[in-house]
Formats: C-alpha cells, sequence, structure tokens
DNA sequence: GTGTTAAATGGGAATAATTATCACTTGATA
DNA sequence: TATCAAGTGATAATTATTCCCATTTAACAC
C-alpha cells in the first residue's frame, strides 16, 4: 500500500516535471495502474472509475495512457489476440509468464536476459533499446483441472 | 527457390490432408507466404495478387491466414503497434530483432532460449506451450545515418 | 481570492483493422 | 458432367483507438 502511493507520487512528480496538470481525472488513472497487480485493460481503467466518476470519458482514459507511456511510467502489454494491458508498478520492459486458459500473468525472474541481449546486439549488429518477451503456457491450477 | 516451392508444397499438402479446397486465390498466398522473406503484412499480400487477379478480396486473404495459423503453418508477428505481419516460411515461434526505423527484421540464432523455458517452467510451474521473443532497436545501416 | 491562459476533458465523430454475412461460384469427388 | 460443401467477393458490422472541438479547469501571478 506504502509502496503503492509511492510509486504514484513517483509518476506524479514525473509528470509536474514535464509540465503537465495534475486533474482529478488524470490522479484516478494513476492510482489505479499505480496498483496494477491485475494488469488492467483500458476498458477496466475507465469502468472502475466511472463508478464514483460518471463522467468521466473513455478518450481521457487513452490520452492519459499515451503520455504515460512516453514518459516510460507505463507499460503496455500487447497480446497476441490485439488486447492491450497496462503495467503501471514495474514500466520496464521485463519477462511474462502467461496463462492462456484463466490470463493470469506472472513475472518469471530470468537473469540471462541480459546477457542475451548482448549477445543479440553483438550477432546482429542492432543497436538493442528494447525487447519484449513472454511465455504462453498453462498454470499449475487449471492443469489442476480447476479450470 | 526450390525451398520455397517445397515450403508452398507441404502447406497445400496440410491443407489436403485437413479437407481443404486448393483455389487459385488460396494458393496465390501461400506462394507469397511460402516465400515470405519480408514477413508480408495482409496488405502486402492483398496488393500484390490483385495486380494479376483484380477480383481478389482481403476477406480471402484474412480468412486464408486464420486458416494457416489455426493449422500452425503460418506464424503472426504481432508488433506493439498493432499492426501484424507473417512469416509462412519458418512457422515456429522464434526471436526476431526489428529495426524501429526502417521495420526490417532480423532472426538471431539464440540458442540459450530453449535453456530459458526450461527455467521460466521449473520457476513457475507452468506448462509452457509458447512463446515470444522480439528486440527492438536500430540497425547498423539505419545507425549510420542513411535514414 | 481573482484573472489569465495553456492544458485537459467529455462526448461524439472519424479512422483503421478485422470479422461477419450472404448470395454466388467453384474445386473435388463420384 | 452433376453434385454440393467449401470458398469467394463485396460490403456491412464490429471493435479498438484516435481525432476534433467547444467547454472546463489546474497552475501561476498578482
Amino acid at each position: 500500500m506504502a509502496d503503492h502511493n509511492q510509486r504514484a507520487d513517483t509518476i506524479v512528480r514525473k509528470l509536474r516535471e514535464n509540465g503537465h496538470k495534475i486533474t482529478p481525472q488524470r490522479l484516478a488513472i494513476i492510482k489505479i495502474l499505480a496498483v496494477s497487480e491485475g494488469h488492467p485493460s483500458v476498458e477496466d481503467i475507465y469502468e472502475q472509475i466511472r463508478a464514483d466518476f460518471p463522467t468521466m470519458s473513455l478518450a481521457t482514459v487513452y490520452r492519459n495512457i499515451v503520455l504515460l507511456k512516453s514518459l516510460g511510467e507505463v507499460l503496455e502489454l500487447g497480446f497476441p489476440d490485439g488486447s492491450n494491458r497496462y503495467d503501471g508498478n514495474k514500466p520496464a520492459p521485463h519477462p511474462h509468464v502467461i496463462c492462456i486458459r484463466c490470463k493470469k500473468i506472472v513475472d518469471p525472474v530470468l537473469d540471462s536476459l541480459d546477457e542475451m541481449k548482448k549477445e543479440v546486439a553483438l550477432e546482429t549488429d542492432f543497436k538493442i533499446l528494447n525487447h519484449r518477451l513472454d511465455f504462453f503456457g498453462i498454470c499449475s491450477s487449471c492443469m489442476a483441472g480447476k479450470g
């Protein structure tokens, strides 16, 4: 909880530094993203805020996500089916393990990834700026048959 | 070239085995995908075929790609910006290195990936079925300033 | 506090990519 | 060559996202 407030504060500070206003709508979006254990979708964020902020617009959610992405404070997770979900809690690229049944997302620890990045840069002569690594499978509880 | 014909034949055989007809339109799509050095988009395929097959419909391209994906004969490369491109030449998941300037795609050789997959399975207790690994950066020729 | 102003918002229209629909055509088989 | 399920073409429908613009408001100065 304290962590989440801290995370939200970091984002707010970054926005102020870059000359952006802190509106109630914006703050509501940030708070949800800063918690973001569940990797919410735009629709999730929209519905959640609309509950006690009925005039909230979808466009505002989109606009703010674009802004936060551009500041590097939110990571967009694009799925093969075209849907997007967001992580405002850990905005640097990191690997995901995704259950294709229950859609649960786990963040594995993979130390060898940095090594791999260097290997790729060397082999292809690219300057690597970013990456995306996702594993798709079935989690243990779904495999146990409760799905 | 022989390789590409072989690849197209493999796809055709797979289609027949599963009770699908081989239409001229379908064959044209397969031939383009089987070459697919350039990882074509749906639009690319459509335009290319329409040149000497003016009644070709976009819907047909989409339909056939869905079919070939479901048979595991085409790999869909979904990009962060939402665009899709296709590889019918090497349909098993494999890493890509993508230049964000010129959109060139290179396939690096990464032996350590299998190892990583096992590591993830062990750590998360998932049954890993699929994965996606893309590196984004700038290729050497773009870096040399000709972009 | 009040005024000023650029930035942000709301709501709907516009856009883009993909999928669905359906009448018509055709490849495969007998 | 006849049959018919599968495939196609043209277009409508759908979905996700972005654009537009009149109105509102946060931030700052006084």
